[in-house]
DNA sequence: CATGAATGAGCCTTCATTCAT
DNA sequence: TATGAATGAAGGCTCATTCAT
């Protein structure tokens, strides 16, 4: 029992340390994404924590440090998103658009994710840009991406001279857009682009968008279909 | 001598306040563009401004005060050149391409305003939304894109489920992107999306996109057309 | 009277900001010799003085910087007291007691000067280094000891492998030792150093011993002067 | 196995304890002489141990008992430097010289010991005060030079105005001044007072300055002397 | 209009110390 | 005896803003 009583406190301390550290994280994260890095107050994430502003400093060392492991720790979750994809068996036009909407549904119920990334462009990328986790992350995405590309091509319904990562950035930007530009898009267009009743409608413009891309056949062939069957 | 100096003619003082002021915004204007509400400091505008941080307080009040000028001077350029557009004699197609390749060029052109469009939106376009001036801005826009997309539709080129917010919305959200994210982009995926060599190439993606979402014919059809002439 | 309106602010308001200025600095100066660099506060040094904490920052920009005008300041106290002397017109052991009984008196009075010293050494001169202005300081005092001592050499009177590097520290050493170590040796020996009483006694030990050590006859001679007359 | 660990013999347990204790002590020594009493660390001073920071406490209580003990521990080396002295069988001034050598060596090789003490003297020996153990410390090295002088006062060959603590502060002075104020004579003088190939020669003034001292003939009586055998 | 001086509030950070196991 | 986790108090510093002239 003292045997028991000396390997116990070891673990239970460092489940409680855990417990800590992830507490604090969640609420920062909260709070960087809510009023970005120079917005957000140490002070103010301390209060929010079951702990005491000391504990912040014991184990990120620095409002840089925690911002930091905060970017880090969001990345992380989409990475996950992304290896868990799996479109290997659809066809390439559909396989594409899954991909679309899927991100496109990512970013919108990932509001923190896409408002920390927001921050940190802010900041001209220069925490991320520090990290050493990052590197290799969100490859995933990318090599997906480009096997339904490269299936596409072959097949001959996707263009050639458009790669996986330009593809990428128009799949990202659509899904972006609608939770980082949310506020000022409502303030001047009086439309949310977050309505939950037209999210539907949004998501099928997110996969319409990369396949109509992917898929346009020139002016010419597309004039023609249309004028044999005016939709 | 002195006092020919301090009681100068109504005119030039006037002409004087109002350098003063331009002088103050400009710098401000690209101050909140390049470190965000909270990274700015009145002090540094002050010290890169020929006149002194009274004046900032005399003619704007406050940070906030200069901020939201900033922010209105920055939609008072993108309302101009929407209101210089003229599409009104090109075919919708190309209209629709017109106007996506000339937010591409607008956003990637003036990187501050994107940048203060992204702050403003971490400050969930509170200050944006308090300004009132603001409302009737950016609607010109929709509305030469609202007149092509109807005559689109009535010839049969346009689907008619998707509107001009839609429409807005996609393609502001490619350009956006290219200026907004161009630092974390860069970091992961090590491609510069504001790459001079590769503005061309983006431009027409961005053109692209948009008459490929308005354009679409069905999934049928697309494949009947790529079956009989597989480019 | 506008005009005087206008010329004299600047004046008077930098007399003000002189006087707040002097006011910190001699604040300061007796903080930072009663506790050390570490052991001063700023906060401690901010309520002593007519201003307010904010003051310092805008003044000396940092703790260090502070610390580092207070050392420069105890320095340029010494020098002039350097510059002053005049020994030129006095016999070279008469100038040599009158500069040791000099330096004697300086140290036991500026004893705020010896503990910042004596502190700057616990910081191994870091901060000393970086100064600027130190470099042509204390120079003068060589100068003029040098002339002594040259003059002593040539006359016959002094020793001469002994330069004047060398009897600056010899010189030093005792005025120093008994304003910095007079705690401890208080506290071992039952003795203050700085006891009024024993200044006169301590201040010919002074002068007697860079005399005595510059005049040193060889072992012989001695032995042979005191036999001759013994006493 | 775990239980031999734990449950080891007393001796052995004390003899670690004893390491532990010491351990820290010469750590603690060598960080409180570096950066002063405030300047050290205990966060630093428990990394660089081999043990926790939890044991400075429960060995040493407080910081400040820490610092009381490595205070201690620096004056009994001194303490027993001087025990061992042993100046009976040689001349008074052989005896002086020697004794003022000995200072010079033991202060320029035990270079913490100093800067403990001038560390000790910016606290004005509160510490050092509170010791009980210090009482009786040091007490020997006057006991030691106050034979040597009364020796030579009785030849006729000291004079008799100068006592034992006159001359031990003297000693004492020049030793301590090369160490404690070898960083600020650096940089003003650009002379290092440390310097190996200097140390002869320093030590050799040691002892001059001392035995001039108390040896010196009036200045009548030198005059004449080196009027007879100049050089 | 102009300017250097001043300020209160609050921010990030660190320190010696103690607790639970 | 040993150890990581935790803490209250305070430390240095910065910010937007205002005052006196």
């Amino acid at each position: 029992m003292s045997r028991t009583s000396t390997t116990q406190p070891t673990a239970s301390r460092r489940r409680d340390a855990e417990r800590t550290r992830s507490d604090i994280l969640a609420i920062a994260t909260a709070e960087f994404a809510a009023n970005g890095f120079d917005g957000a107050r140490v002070d103010e994430i301390a209060a929010l924590t079951q702990t005491t502003k000391r504990m912040i400093y014991y184990y990120f060392g620095s409002k840089e440090g925690l911002y930091l492991e905060v970017i880090e720790g969001a990345y992380h979750v989409i990475r996950e998103l992304e290896q868990s994809l799996d479109v290997g068996d659809l066809e390439p036009v559909d396989a594409l658009r899954r991909l679309a909407e899927t991100t496109f549904d990512h970013h919108t119920t990932h509001r923190d994710f896409v408002r920390l990334v927001a921050t940190e462009n802010i900041q001209r990328a220069e925490h991320l840009s520090r990290s050493t986790e990052i590197s290799d992350l969100n490859r995933t995405a990318i090599a997906t991406l480009s096997r339904v590309i490269d299936r596409g091509v072959e097949l001959g319904v996707f263009r050639a001279d458009v790669d996986a990562l330009d593809v990428h950035a128009a799949i990202s930007s659509y899904a972006f857009f609608h939770v980082a530009n949310r506020y000022t898009f409502r303030v001047i267009f009086n439309r949310d682009l977050l309505d939950p009743d037209r999210s539907d409608h949004n998501r099928r413009i997110a996969g319409d968008l990369v396949v109509g891309l992917m898929t346009a056949p020139s002016a010419e062939m597309r004039a023609e279909v249309l004028r044999e069957d005016p939709n």
